[in-house]
RNA sequence: CGGGGCAUGGCGCAGUCUGGUAGCGCAUCUGCUUUGGGAGCAGAGGGUCGCAGGUUCGAAUCCUGCUGCCCCGACCA
């Protein structure tokens, strides 16, 4: 491709809207232009990135045995009030009418496309297992998109999905497919995580997200330095109850006045307190109405997932407001604490390993300190509702966990019947029985990809890709080529020679100055360079610089497209 | 959905407080010079100042309503 049959520019001034380096990249090299919030074109450029990704995911794909299909965008609200889906869905699905006012979707999701799809056409377990994808815009109504493409409305996704007659298949499926990812992930040069994962909304029983590390990343992600290699969603990673037993009380229970200290660091500091020898009790909705107490260390977290799943707490979590608060306790929040309290209580393992503690007198004004479990009130059930923080032990046992940030660019599910029995989709099985179909969904984030992979290759002039990602392998730039005819007629027959050995090679063709050149070569990240100038062809030789190299190789003329072959092979 | 902010040429911004008919940098076009790290000089084109009302002799500027976008939070496959 010859630079000047590219009519987009790159630009150097950071657009403002851009808040995250990929973001500000994709927009200056000119991959990407926005058209509406979380709604963006691919330019040229970008978009050989992103075939670059699908090829790539398609090939993996194609070898683990899964059938390409190609769904409908739009979808009839039908189905999705078949699944159930169309109640349960809220905003971000995207509803519209038709002229005869017929309700349709835009598709955020086919699970209930294909699995209709599946009902119609599969009728024998002998057909099973089988695994359909494809690759396809998707649209999610985000309430915040942010970030460009990493978190946009309308996206590219592959998303697939197996069809099996037992949960022994599923499990083999989801087992090729989790296999397939690491090798797709593996051949972008991407450094990831394969995390345990909440099954959320979908449902299912196991699930595994593939997160890109970033600092960026939207995803806490707790990951083990021992040998068991443990890593999970901070959402999901648990906490282990204490090793070593609580200390004996030696304080007595005292009432201290606490005028206006409503927070942990405010009774921490008041107390002269470490936060950890304090106890919080945050109240929240029961799932019959009511209010149930979970009692943390000053210093933790609560964990919105692991509460939900507790017996007796409404799902999805909602916090009690003031006034239920109030109604509950005889108190208003900032003096609550589980002496003498009414309500339901769960204590986290870390809270409950507290002897001496201070926590709020569900009076207003006041906290005790001395506080002691099972003295100054009955030992209460202990849970794991706290998100793991730095230093806690692997729930493996064998090593410690660090929190890192990831991007989501990748999650499998073992669904189960979940669809298969609200839309009906079963087969005959060797006995002649109706047996619901065994689903599993897997789902890739092709667009979000170009972007994580910015934010892990990148430097202070622009983008870095990784070869397989690159959109071309090689840029040529001639310098002064409309004054050199020698410079012009050497970088015409290497692009000519390389384009005939199959190397996808730019030609900045450009009447531009050498600096422009060079900067904008960088800022899209090529991995290969090769200046062609009168100064070089003197000495007989051409200059080459890797992108992540700091210095030029100086390389002999007539070798160079052999050195270069190889250096690409080399990656 | 709550809180905050922004909207002026393709991009980044000034001008708004204190009303007087729109400006800077980048980009684009022309010419000359220049040519190994985002050139210089000279010139040119391009803006219903988000939209709709209102106040005023006069509105980018003041008032009202609306729309779009951005950020923080809550929410969420």
């Amino acid at each position: 491709m010859r630079w000047s049959r590219y009519p987009i520019t790159t630009v150097k001034e950071v657009p403002a809207e851009a808040e995250v380096i990929s973001h500000q990249l994709m927009l200056r090299a000119g991959l990407i232009r926005r058209l509406a919030a979380g709604i963006y074109t691919w330019t040229p450029f970008g978009l050989r990135t992103l075939r670059k990704v699908e090829a790539i995911v398609r090939e993996e794909m194609d070898r683990a045995g899964a059938l390409e299909v190609l769904m409908p965008a739009v979808q009839p609200a039908e189905l999705w009030q078949e699944s159930g889906r169309w109640d349960k869905y809220g905003p971000e699905l995207l509803r519209l009418n038709d002229r005869h006012q017929r309700s349709f979707v835009i598709g955020p999701t086919h699970e209930e496309v294909i699995t209709d799809l599946a009902r119609r056409e599969l009728k024998s377990y002998r057909q099973l297992p089988v695994n359909f994808y494809q690759i396809q815009a998707k649209f999610r109504d985000e309430i915040r998109p942010r970030f460009g493409v990493m978190r946009g409305r309308e996206f590219i996704m592959k998303d697939a999905y197996s069809f099996h007659a037992d949960a022994a298949s599923l499990e083999q499926g989801y087992a090729a497919m989790r296999e397939a990812y690491v090798r797709m992930f593996t051949r972008m040069g991407l450094e990831f995580r394969v995390v345990r994962a909440d099954t959320g909304a979908i449902g299912g029983s196991a699930s595994e997200e593939f997160q890109v590390l970033a600092d960026s990343g939207e995803d806490a992600i707790a990951v083990s330095d021992g040998p068991d290699q443990y890593a999970a969603n901070i959402e999901l990673a648990p906490t282990l109850p204490p090793a070593t037993p609580r200390a004996a009380a030696t304080l007595p229970l005292t009432k201290v006045p606490t005028p206006d200290q409503k927070t942990i660091a405010d009774v921490a500091a008041f107390l002269a307190l470490e936060p950890a020898r304090l106890v919080k009790l945050l109240l929240v909705e029961g799932s019959e109405g009511g209010v149930v107490a979970l009692a943390l260390r000053g210093d933790h977290e609560l964990n919105a997932v692991k509460a939900q799943k507790l017996a007796g707490v409404a799902s999805p979590l909602r916090m009690a407001t003031p006034e239920t608060i109030l109604a509950a306790t005889g108190c208003e929040p900032g003096y609550l604490g589980p002496v003498g309290l009414k309500c339901p209580l769960y204590v986290d393992y870390a809270a409950l390993a507290l002897a001496d503690f201070a926590c709020g007198a569900n009076e207003k004004g006041y906290h005790y300190t001395g506080v002691n479990w099972g003295r100054d009130l009955s030992e209460p059930q202990a849970v794991d509702v706290r998100n793991v923080v730095p230093g806690d032990p692997s729930p493996t046992g064998a090593g410690c966990l660090s929190i890192r940030r990831g991007i989501e660019v990748g999650h499998i599910f073992q669904l189960g019947t979940r669809y298969s029995e609200s839309l009906r989709a079963s087969v005959l099985d060797e006995a002649g029985k109706a047996v619901l179909m065994t689903m599993g969904c897997y789902g890739i984030g092709i667009t979000r990809i170009v972007a994580a992979a910015i934010e892990q290759n990148h430097d202070a002039a622009g983008i870095v890709w990784p070869a397989p990602l690159a959109p071309f392998q090689v840029v040529l730039i001639p310098l002064n080529a409309n004054r050199s005819e020698r410079v012009h007629v050497k970088a015409e027959s290497l692009y000519a020679e390389l384009g005939a050995a199959g190397v996808e090679v730019l030609l900045d063709d450009r009447d531009a100055r050498p600096g422009v050149k060079f900067a904008d070569a960088e800022l899209l990240g090529i991995p290969h360079r090769i200046v062609v100038a009168e100064r070089g062809l003197d000495a007989g030789r051409l200059e080459y610089r890797q992108r992540r190299a700091s210095a030029n190789e100086e390389w002999p003329v007539d070798s160079a497209i052999e050195t270069l072959l190889a250096r690409i092979r080399a990656g």
